[in-house]
DNA sequence: ACGGATATCCAAAGCGCTTTGGGAGGAATC
DNA sequence: GATTCCTCCCAAAGCGCTTTGGATATCCGT
């Protein structure tokens, strides 16, 4: 059923050095016999064996990445959605996953396990915190390796693929500015985690530039769970002087403080307005919310799938991607957002 | 550094093939010498290649398993708690994964493309359904698979591990009910899921047992999200007879209606019983709530690490494994459940 | 017309393992 | 004592690819 390259290159009356040569983008094949070859394959449906291409090149065609598991930090649905993305991408190119559960504090040898087992190309990071130290490490690894988010405080020369989280939310805080608000509050992920170290001080930045200030009492950092969103938004709405907009890092969070709202009998839009990042979850569309969400909006997936193309385009040494990404997240205005209510 | 079938072979003035087949069980080889080996391969950490083996073989030496992406069927957290135990198995095993991240209606193709791919040696199944079609398609197949959960309707002979819904739900129904409940509520997960459909079964049988009834208005089927378990026990609180106990089929719906209790101004275990299921989730604990839970318990992650331990072990051809498993769930009794309120 | 590029192809040697097909030597059988 | 049978081991042939080190033919300038 399945040909393989001798078969193919019996077929073509070719040799098999030829035939990979042409699959293999190689020059020193003749245009015209590369395109003989490509039309066999299409027609064969020849598909190289990988396990002789690992074995022949020494390359692993995997990537490995290392979940964290551990009390707090526990994989939520940002973490299956992301996931997907990676996957999807990852076979149409024929690569496999090892995923490898470590405890934190495990991380740094298993990091090191799988780097010298040979089983993968390249390693994947993420949950980025600030001073990471797994960005040092790495880098002494001597094995390709892409980081979704980035570091604070370490130096930049390693390879990420981050979304603006600071303009992110400086436009979102900036917006709600402009709108009248002078009590903004925030619903964050971890305090640890960079994205939310960012998203903060990008709102923080817009609320200085127009003489205003962040009151401590109005940030909340917790697990990007709804139940999280719920608590967060009640403790803001008994404060002495409530916040009349609310920035959330998840709309999985805003889920949570929506109902906060609407329970305080509050109108979101009018009593008070809301703006929450989406990495588009299939789940939970904002346009879907009672009242249609404001949103800063990054798809999750797609940072996925973009970072497993640039893991294999790297291993393959196909493409040339840029080292570094910074994707700006758009800033959609639907019905949660209004001007601040009048005293 | 690392050495190799060869090397190994030379160091102990063996032939490979005496070295191989020490390793690999086989009886043609004297106990002493295969003693030798064995001491040699951990002096030396000799491991064996990955992908000679895999050419050598013709096995893939790694996994399957098509991940559903859709609306309405996010991966939760309940997805990372289970692939945490696959993987974690695996990985020690040294065995890869492929995921294939597909929409239900595309599943039929992606199994068969993953199975002839060659890519792996077996393939993983869940989220089951009743009269679940991809079972039928899988034994078509001719690809060893391993099914969590089971169908319902469709003949018994595949191999499954699933836990026993049905009498872990029986007993949970059967306690409430002795401590003098008559009207009991259920928040089930998504209907067409087998384990809803069976813990549903499980709590019926125990109320015909004793001459009670299940008051449809008090079933709920959704998502297991904490935001849908508060929306049902809202909606069975605002029922003109509201029910004085509630089986939950997650503690993160538990989540959501202990909330919903609460907010009603209620107490739990005093005026109204809950019991859960809890999968062992490391971010929920049952003894952690307000009012410890009393549960159903078995986790999922061991669930995911069996199932790569049989899958591997088929693959292997190494040890013996049941066919078939079903697990019962443990009732743990905790402070959640009380008498039934004198009216 | 001739040495040297240049373009195009090939034979064969691995990659590191498993597995087939023996073979030597001692024990058991007659 | 010859024959058969185990026991234990080995040499060598793949598995299906990549890659090295030519080989051959064509083309160039001079």
């Amino acid at each position: 059923m399945a040909v393989n390259l001798k078969q193919l290159a019996e077929l073509l009356g070719l040799s098999q050095t030829t035939v990979s040569r042409a699959l293999n983008g190689y020059p020193e094949v003749n245009a015209e016999t590369r395109q003989r070859v490509l039309q066999a394959v299409r027609e064969t449906g020849y598909r190289p064996n990988r396990a002789a291409q690992r074995l022949a090149t020494g390359r692993a065609f995997s990537i490995g990445m290392v979940m964290p598991i551990a009390p707090g930090i526990d994989s939520d649905v940002h973490f299956g959605e992301f996931l997907a993305g990676l996957a999807e991408e990852a076979v149409k190119h024929d690569f496999h996953f090892v995923l490898n559960p470590s405890a934190p504090e495990d991380e740094e040898v298993t990091f090191r396990r799988l780097a010298a087992s040979g089983n993968v190309d390249a390693l994947f990071l993420a949950y980025m915190r600030a001073n990471d130290p797994r960005i040092a490490m790495l880098k002494s690894l001597s094995i390709p390796f892409l980081v979704h988010g980035r570091s604070i405080g370490e130096s930049r020369d390693y390879p990420f693929l981050d979304i603006d989280n600071t303009s992110a939310f400086y436009d979102a805080a900036r917006l709600l500015i402009q709108l009248g608000h002078q009590r903004i509050a925030l619903i964050n992920g971890p305090e640890y985690l960079t994205f939310s170290i960012r998203r903060q001080k990008g709102m923080l930045r817009a609320l200085t530039e127009h003489g205003l200030t962040l009151d401590e009492a109005l940030v909340e950092h917790s697990l990007m769970t709804d139940e999280h969103g719920y608590r967060s938004m009640q403790r803001f709405l008994q404060h002495a002087q409530p916040p009349t907009a609310v920035l959330c890092s998840s709309t999985v969070l805003a889920l949570g403080a929506v109902r906060a709202i609407n329970q305080a009998g509050l109108k979101i839009g009018e009593d008070i307005s809301l703006i929450a990042h989406d990495d588009v979850l299939p789940m939970l569309k904002p346009e879907n919310f009672s009242v249609p969400l404001t949103t800063t909006r990054s798809s999750l997936r797609a940072a996925g799938a973009r970072i497993a193309t640039r893991l294999i385009g790297g291993i393959l040494k196909r493409g040339d991607y840029p080292e570094q990404e910074l994707w700006r997240a758009e800033l959609i205005v639907r019905a949660s957002t209004g001007p601040a209510p009048q005293k």
